[in-house]
DNA sequence: ATCACTTACGGGTGACGTAAAAATC
DNA sequence: GATTTTTACGTCACCCGTAAGTGAT
């Protein structure tokens, strides 16, 4: 058996050239190096170097043993490698969804509930999840929309309601609801990541001008700072704290609603049981406290 | 860095299913590949087994390691084996030859010349011989007859005559030569291995019948004991003791002398250039001791 | 009770470093 | 004199085995 720090050494003398170099290499001294290299050489029963008085160099036979160390040490590393990606795997979730809201919902939830587990999101329309969850890219995936597909398992998420965010001396201030067509032609601060909320509003309000922010925090200054219309929802309006300056008034419309259903893959409901209870808890809880 | 012993006993548990069967597999105690185990396990920064009370198993991460692990060791193992075939092939020279005759010759001063190189010989037709050496099978050939070749390089070798065995009460018996055609028709005792040779005393007696030996032993046993007359060489008289109960008589006929040339590979010159020398040497030195 | 695994403790191999010598540039 | 390699020797890490303990079959 060749344990690996001699295939280590043998590589390092073959890139340095030198005993003496590799041994610096490797933070080893040099009379290590010519141990090993000996015990390498007995191991295999087979001379590797060409002895000459005060230098020692690989000969054909170690020419070919250091090619063979090499992927042999790369193979160890593309070992754990693997399997540390696969066990990251087995520890993270990735959900994709077609708006922000139910992530905002679901990811603090989880990350307090699955502390070992990492959750990756990103929002993305609805064809590129359906694919991407398919080829198990994602585990989870939130529409807009129910589907009848037998290869995948779906329960019911929360609904989500668009607000127009206003400034408190806008003429429209002090009414309970707005509909789209009553801001049509309005400007509106547009934050870069809502996903099916941009096609709504751009398709609802086709004379807005939108001015995209994909900065956050750019875009809470902006709207505390200036008299731009801008957008929430109420999920949004639960976790962030909403602006003193400013009045939420919720769109009457009937696509200003969005109800989300979440899915897996038919094959994995069993694995993301956990998960699948944990929204319907959530869908459950959502009507009682709005 | 993971040394090759913690992979060892990682597939050992893998195809034994457990440790102890593994530890006794390996000729090890449990608590040494408990311990191999865990080491292996923090070492990665992952978990490989499903820790139960009482059984240990692989869970998904080990089954990865040990299927990868499998994959490295078989390459260390490969390595060695690369590694001494490479070796081997310099301390080997493959000769091949249309008739024993020069490998007779040549063999034992290249045992002697050089001890550490291993000396495989075969006797083969000319055109297997010639394919053989373009592809690096053989290092040298010997051929009865000279090639104008610019990819090989040849030098001379020794003649072979051919010599007929008969009983001292055979009535050629007192003849100083004979010919083919004085024993066409005549029984002969036949080395199966005798390349060339055989193909002409078959040519050249057709009326002959041959009875093939392939053991060189009872070949000499039925000389001994019966009458059936047989064949030799000057080359191959030279190492083997004459039979006292016989007479050799050199065949006259042009063809029953062979003269041989050692070639080998136009690149290769260099590398064999001590052989060639000492063939040289040989065929210099045989038409004096003649 | 047996089996499978883990933990704790002691021993011996061996991998490494230091020191020194030989040889070459 | 500086560099490279090798040998000799002491040390310490670590790999293994023994013994003991826990839990399950």
């Amino acid at each position: 058996m060749i344990e690996s720090y001699l295939l280590e050494q043998l590589v390092a003398v073959d890139t340095c050239g030198t005993l003496s170099a590799a041994s610096e290499h490797l933070h080893l001294t040099q009379p290590t190096v010519t141990r090993s290299m000996q015990k390498l050489e007995t191991l295999i029963g087979v001379s590797l170097f060409d002895r000459r008085k005060n230098r020692t160099v690989l000969n054909e036979n170690g020419k070919l043993a250091a090619e063979c160390a090499r992927q042999i040490l790369d193979a160890q590393s593309a070992m754990v490698d693997r399997v540390r990606a696969l066990d990251r795997s087995h520890h993270t979730i990735t959900i994709g969804a077609i708006s922000p809201g139910p992530i905002m919902e679901l990811s603090p939830l989880l990350a307090a509930r699955f502390p070992n587990h990492a959750v990756f999101t990103e929002i993305k329309p609805e064809d590129v999840l359906l694919q991407s969850l398919r080829i198990g890219l994602y585990q989870m995936v939130f529409l807009n929309r129910h589907l009848e597909d037998p290869s995948l398992f779906s329960v019911p998420g929360t609904k989500e309601h668009l607000y127009a965010v206003l400034p408190k001396g806008h003429q429209l201030a002090d009414r309970r609801t707005v509909t789209f067509s009553d801001l049509n032609g309005e400007r509106f601060l547009l934050f870069s990541s809502v996903g099916i909320w941009e096609d709504i509003v751009r398709r609802e309000m086709p004379r807005s001008r939108f001015l995209v922010q994909s900065d956050v925090e750019s875009l809470m200054d902006i709207i505390e700072s200036s008299d731009i219309a801008a957008f929430s929802t109420d999920i949004a309006m639960r976790t962030s704290t909403p602006s003193g300056t400013r009045v939420y008034i919720p769109f009457s419309d009937a696509c200003a609603v969005q109800s989300y259903f979440c899915y897996c893959r038919a094959v994995d409901e069993q694995k993301y049981r956990p998960w699948l209870q944990m929204l319907g808890h959530l869908a459950g809880a959502a009507p009682s406290s709005d």
